[in-house]
DNA sequence: TCTTTATTTAACTATTGACTTAATTAAGAT
DNA sequence: ATCTTAATTAAGTCAATAGTTAAATAAAGA
């Protein structure tokens, strides 16, 4: 499986989000917020772990998590690049003005001709 | 199925990646570069359509295709989120320090006691 | 040592997801 | 009208996923 995958699952991204908060969490601790069993929280732990989206060490009888803050590292590149090459392309322009028109869209027009283009998003 | 699961899967990861360096593509036009079938490029097509991350719009007998760039704010927020907390959680210093010392992690320790930390990625 | 606590692994079930081929819908072209 | 092209929907298969309970592991404490 992989890091979008691990993710992807809502579950999973709650674990994240109390690790996010406090840094530091044993198994027990993050299935406290959860009505499911201890071993699903367990193997979720384990996606975790083997996508490389959390880190673990024991501690006696504890094993404890935290995140591993590189994991994000692919998926925002992915996410940033996806929205950079839209913003870029001028297919994207083509399409706005396309869809303001209500006219036929020519993907090849105005190709490489760099012009005044309606940016979107953050 | 949400955007996170939407984008989980590898082909509806190319099928964006096509669409944001083109702009605008038909169904067969994005089925090109896979080796399967129409009927599941056109399911694929119906995911991101039903998550909201592509917009469709007829003209003729195809159906054109565009990102939409609203969809990726959900999944950035998140992530940007996540990192931030984890930036500013001294519950994370703590970690790192832990991990450092082999020491054992307290999570209370130094909480809101601003002190400079190891701010960790992009 | 025996018991409790923390967590995982094993084995199983139910559901979902990603495909397939065949059939359908709808727009153009002849 | 009929044929072709573009795309979808329908129906079925197979594998992967998310959960379950029961059993195993291993550290801590009495």
């Amino acid at each position: 499986m992989d890091k979008f995958s691990a993710l992807a699952d809502p579950t999973r991204r709650q674990i994240i989000e109390q690790l996010a908060a406090k840094g530091t969490l044993n198994a027990s601790q993050l299935g406290q917020p959860f009505t499911m069993s201890a071993p699903a929280i367990s193997q979720h732990l384990k996606v975790l772990r083997e996508t490389e989206v959390v880190i673990m060490h024991k501690q006696g009888q504890q094993r404890l998590y935290t995140i591993n803050p590189a994991a994000f590292n692919e998926m925002e590149q992915w996410l940033h690049q996806v929205r950079q090459f839209w913003n870029d392309s001028f297919a994207a322009l083509d399409t706005m003005l396309a869809r303001n028109n209500k006219a036929s869209v020519n993907t090849k027009t105005n190709r490489n001709t760099k012009k005044a283009g309606k940016n979107v998003g953050s």
